[in-house]
DNA sequence: TGCGAGGTTTCCACTCATCGGAAAAGATGG
DNA sequence: CCATCTTTTCCGATGAGTGGAAACCTCGCA
């Protein structure tokens, strides 16, 4: 009776807690954490003595719990996502300083973006994204962008989960994401009208690496009057070919002395999927058996 | 024989292999991941699928892998790092108009300080720290000023696990750092020359919360000429000033509409410890027991 | 085309790390 | 002081995790 293995992998409960933080809810106690994440009482705290001992996550001395630094670490190693980051917040400054509302930087993951970095204003627009945040393909203006680079079939498999309906006009329809896209490639850039709040409206354009292929989308997100996107677009252009050629001087050439094993430049978004898995988020990497 | 258990607890299994990937090793192959964690190949590759089905990893259609935005996610929740973070990087941006060079912003994590933001110059000096980096408290500008805030007794604890020799300069005894933390205490700042790389010199400023605890350390990394560090201290206390009036802005009061639950301010830094386990790292949060 | 040397994936019998109910120990608040 | 809630410790049962071995790929080379 006691003592039941519940089939679950121990990695899936070990974030199953780390998951229940969030930014509403930075600081949690144990009998919080255990009702949150559904797990006994006895349970959470043993395993959150051993996130405390790697450091994952960390103890007040009110007893409370919060995430711990170790993350923010591990997250500084993964790559691409960083070194763009970084190559790009210059640019994305100069835009700030134009715009004066949000700025932001995201790339894809699954059907989702994830937002790398973002430039706030005081006195801008309202907007849902935090740093590290995500958001559905579908519901933004960078979204469309990072969309427009994947082939047709791929946007079916968008709604095979689902879309959020933040307001009424988050598209819910293949016809409407397919509309949006359409037009991302028709003329270099998106412009989305309320999708996630009626009073925002997201501007963005994609982001190339040296091979031509999307890495990442550059957007606004400005108050949604009516006017003419064109001056943003540019600015988001000058931008965006600025990070592209920081990118280019980034990349290392195959043979060159700084291509240590592993460190040379690969496609932050794998361009070459072939069949329909575009989103597939398990982890079959291989071939089919028979 | 086969399948003995390790007496390792799976947690530090999974981290032994997301640690085994570095920026200068961001893709690796399922053995190269087992040779340099240790861990057998079958292991390995169970748990780099276990990972993958998390997106802690990714897996490219070369079949090597690199660490996935999960963990970026999971960082952009981390309570107080991020918010100072986005608090502090307008003033960084001025900071870096001014010197040119490298501006950094470090928090401490037990022994170290963890480098949450960093703007850099193309021309700058060599710097060693990157973004969610970490370096012994003894071996940085920034650090000696986040140790300025602990109690003496605590200086002695950071050679419990010896401070890396960067350079000849780098400090090696309690005397060298207590002195150092004797000046930032005297003068409001820290200039080290030379500890890290013999070239590089840190200066950096302390950056107080609404109760007046060091939160962070705000520096920068300049070349290690002779001059004057008067000016650059200047600019770095205005930044500071500026973190820690957003600081008090973002502070929400007990009883504002604001205070959701949990999401009230609390110090970043732990500042009411008490005994002599400054830097512990173990679990133990508790009293002793009889 | 065949062969050898890697890397990768699957298999599976053996265990110990993990599980969680229960009870003890603290905290909180009348 | 007692009632309620949270945190911590304990411990017997058990299946999740283990890793050697073998099969399977994928190269490069002759």
């Amino acid at each position: 009776m006691s003592g039941t293995r519940t089939g679950e992998s121990m990695l899936s409960r070990h974030l199953r807690i780390l998951d229940v933080f969030g930014v509403d809810s930075a600081f949690l106690t144990l009998s919080q954490i255990s009702r949150r994440s559904g797990l006994p009482v006895s349970t959470a705290h043993r395993l959150l003595d051993e996130l405390e001992r790697e450091r994952l996550v960390e103890r007040l001395p009110d007893r409370s719990y919060r995430l711990g630094l170790r993350l923010w670490e591990l997250a500084a190693r993964t790559p691409g996502a960083l070194g763009l980051r970084e190559i790009a917040l210059p640019m994305m400054q100069g835009v700030q300083g134009a715009i004066r509302q949000h700025t932001q930087l995201g790339v894809r993951d699954g059907r989702d973006v994830v937002y790398l970095e973002r430039l706030s204003h005081r006195d801008a627009v309202v907007s849902a994204t935090v740093v590290g945040g995500r958001i559905s393909l579908a519901a933004s203006a960078i979204g469309h962008v990072l969309l427009s680079a994947l082939p047709e079939e791929a946007l079916a498999d968008l709604f095979a989960s689902g879309i959020p309906r933040y307001t009424k006009r988050t598209p819910q329809t293949l016809a409407e994401v397919a509309a949006a896209v359409t037009e991302v490639r028709a003329r270099g850039r998106a412009v989305a009208d309320g999708l996630v709040h009626p009073d925002a409206r997201g501007i963005a354009v994609p982001v190339r690496g040296p091979e031509g292929e999307i890495v990442a989308g550059l957007g606004v997100v400005v108050p949604n009057d009516g006017r003419d996107p064109g001056p943003v677009v540019a600015v988001l252009r000058r931008a965006a070919t600025g990070i592209e050629e920081s990118l280019r001087r980034a990349y290392v050439a195959p043979g060159h002395p700084h291509a240590l094993a592993g460190a040379r430049y690969r496609p932050l978004i794998n361009s070459s999927t072939s069949s329909m898995e575009y989103f597939d988020e398990r982890g079959r990497a291989g071939q089919d058996r028979e």
